[in-house]
DNA sequence: ATGAATTTAGGCAAATTTGCAGTAATTTAA
DNA sequence: TTAAATTACTGCAAATTTGCCTAAATTCAT
């Protein structure tokens, strides 16, 4: 879960993209975005289809750690 | 959400192992495991982590689709 | 064909996630 | 340095998932 959301902030962190703008275009929450990445939540598999969609990666690629 | 659970399924019946078998082993129920095969939930990461291991697969396989 | 095993299905309560809204803390850029 | 931008964090209600339970339907082996 952890693992997970640093994978997400690291390819986030890579296209320099902001919380803001991965949480406008995935279509949710800022809040979100911070609980995922911080691993306070434990996400489902269209979050993580929706996060790969956005960030122009697979949905494997996120988790690759 | 319905080919992640396809593919769960795919990869099961490759190990021929029964939904029953493979709740048992990733600690949840048999019924939560229809319903992920069978799309009627949008399940978690850690249970995608779950299912892998138990599987024997990473979890980026269950994503290629 | 039939009995056993497996899968499908759904109801209900408890647990968890999410959106929404806000504020505080930290980082970045001018 | 300080103003702006970004990230961290929280409370609450609504939505969703999960476990537990039961039963019907389907598949499979003999």
């Amino acid at each position: 879960m952890t693992q997970f959301g640093e994978r997400v902030k690291l390819l986030r962190k890579a296209k320099k993209m902001s919380q803001e703008k991965l949480a406008l275009e995935c279509g949710f929450e800022l809040s979100q975005i911070y609980r995922i990445e911080n691993g306070v939540v434990n996400t489902s598999i269209s979050h993580v289809a929706k996060i790969a969609e956005v960030l122009k990666v697979s949905p494997s690629e996120l988790f690759k750690f």
